[in-house]
DNA sequence: TTGTATGCGTTATCAC
DNA sequence: GTGATAACGCATACAA
């Protein structure tokens, strides 16, 4: 008996008397396989607990079965989410997903992802924005011939490749919602230069406002880094203005957040002295006082899907391949919204 | 030339001259080996940029070079901020971070996790609450042989394998500081049954509330799921009480929030009619308005530390080893306590 | 439909 | 100190 450690596939072999082909065979479904064979050998394997060696066939394959998820910094509760889409999607799978936080400023971040992707062999890669933006690393990722799927605020590549949101749209109907209630000067909160997703919120914005006839003073352009900290500064920027805007327009929740703060730090009333939206909607959106109208951004539903793209061929095609590769965002009605009050 | 795709060990053996096992001691770091000998290899290998294949070396280590992450579910900033600390730690390592979140109520849930580490053999495992307290989950990476640490709200296990906080000693500071306040009615926002945190908490305000002679009517306790919709209600239960409570301890932010939004949703001033407490200085405690006195859980270093000490031997020992197993908590001042409104 | 021989790239054994 | 050879466990090519 050389059964020791765990059982191999040669054990499978031995006692079911066939060959470890065969039993390899039966292990990746091969189709062509007499029924009872596979049925003898599928014995054998529940009998004695035999579980393939990932090890030996990432080894065998040159390829392993993992996901890999790519992104630089976006704020937590997005990376969260994204996770929390992607293990829904591998869940009962034989796929584990790994985590690769990357530094998009440093030079050697392309070498880096490369290295990375040669080194872990990985099945396939999920990129997050903003570095999802950057058609360099796609290259990457082409060059190596490791599947990749980019998420992103609008479309930046080929269906299969890509699982974007209508930002600019959607936005566009947050702006036209508060002009309706009123709002003259609505200030905005801009995300950081050279992300498209805060490009594209900010097209909405603009062309909202000048659809309406609305002339936009550059002073009602604060400009933000979707963190709290440079939310707040950019609200008190805009909050110093004199007229005041009655309505902001932040580029994601955390900045809406801090323009609430910023807003109730003066003494003033949300929504009454102000109107503020939002865009993601995170927790946080919901959970502060008052709730906070934001954009549901849908990055959970994205990321699943995402995923699902990713193991296209693994699953055979027919489901995966068909899902959807954009995801309209919607307006969340919540209580930071309110008509202008009467000076 | 036999040198298609990448190089391997064979190639810098050939071209050095040398056998493989000289190689692969040069890699590994032999102490016994000529220092020309290693100088020709090590000139090789940076020549032709051979990289040791990561699948090989895990099939005839029988190990690989990955780093679980275990979690059940605990909120998402905080296992965010873990994935920081561990992703900080082997920052600049081959080691790479593998994200398994797991189902606790689940009868298969011990199966689940053995047959994950036995399929992917990690290098180790950081277990997070409150999963990190399932004494049978530690056996079974015991059983395994795999590496593990747990991190907890008290000590669980040998230093080697554990990063505490001590979360029952912060909060009796923090209820000591209502009381000195003034405060008398204080309610108790409990985390769910069968956590340890949940306990440690609660004995924590129990002891202190006990110790100045306070008596605590059982409906000044009110149990929640630490999560905002569970905060909700047992806050909503609280301010219903009458005489009202002044003050609230929640066990976690999330839970705070939530007591503040209730405040506030009926008209309620925080802190003049109410101070609140949360535990975990996540965001949120620092971005709502006013900013919450909440316990700062210095989850990121515990974090990282219970890393190196997954990682110790791999180091070395001289470092890692002498990572600290006890991290106290720190009661954060902000804006959500004052004293008691004189009725 | 099934079996045989061989490759994948590393480390371990045990000589020299 | 160093090298030949055998694991490690699976998949692929090609035969049968």
């Amino acid at each position: 008996m050389k059964s020791m450690g765990k059982p191999t596939i040669n054990d499978v072999a031995r006692l079911a008397g066939v060959s470890k082909k065969t039993v390899s065979r039966v292990i990746n479904r091969s189709p062509l396989l007499n029924g009872e064979t596979r049925a003898k050998v599928e014995k054998v394997i529940a009998d004695i607990g035999y579980v393939p060696n990932v090890q030996a066939r990432a080894l065998a394959l040159r390829r392993n079965f993992l996901v890999g998820l790519i992104h630089d910094n976006p704020n937590a509760q997005m990376v969260m989410n994204v996770q929390a889409g992607i293990l829904e999607a591998i869940r009962d799978t034989e796929f584990e997903l790994i985590v690769r936080p990357i530094d998009r400023g440093s030079s050697t971040m392309l070498a880096d992802v490369k290295n990375f992707l040669e080194r872990q062999r990985l099945y396939g890669v999920l990129i997050l924005p903003p570095v999802s933006e950057n058609d360099m690393l796609a290259e990457v990722c082409r060059e190596i011939g490791c599947r990749y799927v980019r998420m992103g605020s609008t479309t930046l590549d080929t269906p299969e490749h890509m699982v974007a949101s209508n930002d600019s749209e959607v936005v566009r109907e947050a702006i036209n919602h508060l002009i309706s209630l009123g709002h003259t000067r609505i200030g905005l909160i801009a995300g950081p230069h050279g992300f498209r997703s805060a490009r594209e919120r900010r097209k909405g914005f603009e062309e909202a406002v000048a659809a309406a006839g609305i002339k936009l003073p550059r002073s009602l352009i604060a400009d933000g880094n979707y963190t709290f900290e440079t939310g707040l500064a950019a609200a008190d920027r805009l909050l110093d203005l004199s007229p005041r805007p009655t309505a902001i327009f932040a580029s994601n929740d955390e900045m809406a957040a801090a323009s609430l703060h910023a807003a109730r730090r003066r003494g003033m009333n949300v929504p009454d002295d102000l109107s503020i939206i939002g865009f993601d909607d995170t927790a946080i959106a919901s959970h502060i006082w008052p709730p906070m109208t934001t954009v549901h951004w849908p990055i959970i539903s994205m990321a699943r899907s995402a995923a699902l793209k990713l193991l296209a061929d693994f699953f055979g095609d027919d489901l995966a391949s068909e899902e959807p590769s954009m995801f309209p965002s919607t307006l969340i009605h919540r209580a930071s919204v309110a008509p202008p009050r009467r000076d």
